[in-house]
DNA sequence: ATTTATACTTACCCAAAAGAGAGTATTGAG
DNA sequence: CTCAATACTCTCTTTTGGGTAAGTATAAAT
């Protein structure tokens, strides 16, 4: 289990020094929130979007958390927004380099969820037949 | 900028159905929140670890969401709970396979908040400027 | 003159999430 | 008999997240 090449290779990178982890800490508190998931997503595959078109595209969302979420994203320099000065109002989003790349990263657990949502659904089910099983029920 | 090698590698993965979609979504709504992160963090790099160690470890975590973050770990199938019957009590957890491969996949995550956080911080600052320069300062 | 379209902003409200802190069970040590 | 140690569990309070709905600005179309 120790030389398992997984953990190995897991191990080879956390070799931080402290004051930088809780920097990352707060970098991936901010950004690891659904809506903002979805919206790099989407952005991801648009490339390009307006207000209205990311409301659609981003089911349940309210305007008010996609304006919040959106601003958020502007303001850590992951999209642009380019505002054209007609009337009616158009702006446009899309992901800078450093949304890019976040996008990629995020792309790992896509896959993951992807792969093994499954294996997930299974655990949950033996977990609640165990948790029936034996004596320690509710 | 439509060729970018980037934006092809990610657009190659996310063929699916929205059914499928959806249950990623949920998948990773789960998964996705700080202490979850943290915590197999910390049990990729520990391998083995008591409800104790992982308190000090998980700093600022209170008591009632760690155990609460554990069980729903348990519950998905990405960690394991080994209850020795001792008093006082004793209590062991550690990853399966299925939560090391979520550590991997989260460690694209992590390597970019390392690379990033600068930039980020940069575009914060950036993005206050802005503010401040424009008429629209409220 | 009124409506329409767009991208917000603001104010108010509720429910869910999270924190603080005390309580519980067990038994070996003193 | 009391205390320490561990891993919770329960209750109470505060904080946060997020929804709804109304308001704003502007010019072109009717």
């Amino acid at each position: 289990m120790t030389n398992d090449p997984f953990r190995q290779e897991l191990l080879n990178i956390s070799e931080t020094d402290p004051a930088v982890d809780r920097l990352v800490e707060q970098t991936i508190g901010r950004v690891a929130d659904k809506w903002t998931m979805l919206l790099i997503e989407i952005l991801t595959n648009r490339e390009c979007c307006r207000f209205g078109e990311l409301s659609k595209a981003c089911e349940g969302i309210s305007q008010k958390m996609l304006t919040q979420t959106l601003r958020a994203l502007e303001r850590d320099g992951l999209v642009t927004r380019t505002v054209y000065p007609v009337v009616p109002p158009k702006v446009e989003y899309r992901l800078t380099d450093l949304g890019l790349g976040l996008s990629k990263a995020f792309c790992g657990v896509w896959i993951w969820a992807e792969e093994n949502l499954e294996r997930v659904e299974q655990a949950r089910k033996e977990y609640v037949e165990r948790k029936k099983d034996d004596g320690t029920v509710r």
